[in-house]
RNA sequence: GCCCCCAUCGUUCAGUGGCCUAGGACACUGCCCUUUCACGGCAGGAACACGGGUUCGAAUCCCGUUGGGGGUACCA
């Protein structure tokens, strides 16, 4: 039987970085088993769904190199759901009910009933029928236990008894996901259900569902490890910076991304854990996966990202880093000669133009410190005018530059490279100076050493 | 409250009873390379939460404690 795994986000939020790795999880043992990856749109739930998110979903998953190979989406199958709900009513396993929530609650309080939701079974048999504001809830087993073998997690168990009756149908008519996961799960012949570890306590509902519905069997489960943030927490797109795309816009790799994804709740044996996804797949199961949670550590994404960066042929850097090479870029084969320059500097594609800047136009104001820290130093003053002196009538060569530079700095005895650098791009540190000094404007770079010289005398 | 789960350096992964005086990576510190900063190289500090068992032997198995997390919706 050939596996098949499906990613199911609901479009109720743009992809953030724990569904990628989930995404990534589930297409990656798809990929080392030769299985079907499957794209599932979850969106029951209209008032949550936003239909543009769904195409935000696709563009991250796509920049992330994760395709699909089938793809649906649970709006469109809206009948299927009502119809396996129906069957489930027709057979008793599941009942109406017209119990408001206020009701429900305020009956749980009565009982000193604390535990959760709290539904009492009221309108088991009420045989309630359909109307306003009446919901089909599922008739839980009062006794036995629903459990499965977990392929991360080990043996999971759950007492039935602390499941109420949950519902399968809104009072709209739409059904609850659950009823929708199980029969999709079991419809589309989902092999193994492979997400975050916060679904964990709906898998006995829905393996309930699976057999009332009268699917046979059940999918192999494995729950990933969450994704927390430096509290621990478990990531929240409204507290934490996790929206996929944004990484992107930050100037991130997709392949170093996902590279990074894939070592938080796993790792190869051998250790080395920056390497083309076609080697993991060789050696990745989904039984090593971690149970421990795992922190999103940004420095070590951008070392990934650094590494990604550097491997890149000037080529591919030219192309990947267009939307971030700003003013610098006006002049692409100038770009092209200086991007070798600031290749083994960069974390993130979006220092670039940053880097750059002071080839294409004015330096950035120096920091205080670091312009006095240099500057101040006695013979600097010196140092200036015999440079400019020399700048004058030199040849304008990155070679010539150098030979003035290095030179006074060997008649005076003295390193110059600091002042010249300060001077001409406002910063003491940045790539090499002398090839991006030679494609400034000689009047230009006299002119930032002039000022720099008067700036000393205040 | 109730249900479920987790626990190795600051972080992350490796380790599935002896190969562990616990290994790699990130981060950190120092040195080397370099007339800047990076890159690269070398070196260093840094962990088996605690307490009981089981065993000739425990980071690895069992129990408990403590700490942490997830769930508990007419969200998924």
């Amino acid at each position: 039987m050939t596996v098949r795994l499906r990613f199911s986000p609901a479009p109720t939020g743009y992809l953030h970085v724990g569904g990628a790795r989930a995404a990534l999880f589930n297409w990656l043992y798809a990929q080392a088993v030769d299985g079907t990856f499957i794209l599932r749109i979850e969106d029951t739930d209209a008032d949550r769904s936003q239909p543009h998110l769904v195409d935000a979903i696709h563009d991250s998953m796509r920049w992330l190199g994760l395709e699909w190979d089938e793809e649906y989406r649970q709006s469109d199958r809206f009948d299927e759901y009502r119809r396996v709900a129906n069957e489930m009513l027709d057979a008793g396993k599941a009942f109406r009910c017209d119990c408001t929530q206020d009701s429900v609650k305020e009956r749980a309080e009565a009982r000193g009933d604390t535990s959760g939701g709290g539904y009492d079974g009221h309108c088991r048999d009420r045989d309630v029928q359909p109307g306003e504001g009446v919901v089909v809830r599922f008739r839980t087993p009062d006794t036995g236990v629903t459990e499965w073998d977990d392929l991360v997690r080990g043996h999971v168990s759950f007492e039935n008894a602390d499941l109420e009756d949950f519902i399968i149908v809104r009072s709209s008519g739409v059904p609850m996901f659950h009823v929708a996961n199980a029969y999709d799960d079991w419809d589309m012949g989902i092999t193994h259900v492979v997400r975050g570890e916060d679904l964990i306590n709906t898998v006995p509902r829905v393996l309930l569902l699976r057999e009332a519905m009268g699917g046979e069997g059940q999918p192999i489960f494995a729950h990933l490890p969450l994704i927390v943030n430096e509290q621990r927490k478990k990531l929240s797109k409204r507290r934490d910076d996790v929206a996929v795309g944004d990484y992107r816009d930050r100037g991130y790799l997709p392949l170093a991304m996902r590279n990074y994804l894939l070592t938080l709740g796993w790792g190869p044996k051998d250790g080395e854990e920056i390497r083309p996804m076609e080697e993991f797949a060789k050696t990745f199961d989904l039984a090593d996966i971690n149970k421990a949670p795992a922190f999103f550590d940004i420095k070590k994404l951008d070392h990934f990202n650094g590494e990604y960066i550097r491997m890149l042929s000037t080529d591919e850097l030219v192309e990947v880093s267009k939307p971030f090479g700003g003013a610098a870029m006006a002049d692409m084969d100038q770009y092209r000669r200086l991007l070798p320059l600031v290749q083994p500097r960069l974390k993130r594609l979006d220092e670039i133009a940053g880097q750059l800047q002071w080839v294409v136009g004015d330096p950035p104001e120096p920091v205080e410190k670091d312009w006095k820290k240099v500057m101040t130093k006695p013979g600097v003053g010196e140092v200036l005018d015999l440079v400019a002196e020399r700048l004058k009538d030199c040849e304008w060569t990155p070679e010539a530059l150098e030979e003035v530079v290095f030179g006074v700095g060997a008649e005076l005895d003295t390193k110059t490279q600091l002042p010249v650098r300060m001077a001409i791009s406002g910063s003491r540190v940045g790539m090499p100076l002398f090839e991006p000094m030679a494609e400034v404007e000689r009047d230009e770079i006299l002119r930032r050493i002039a000022d720099a010289r008067s700036k000393l005398e205040q």
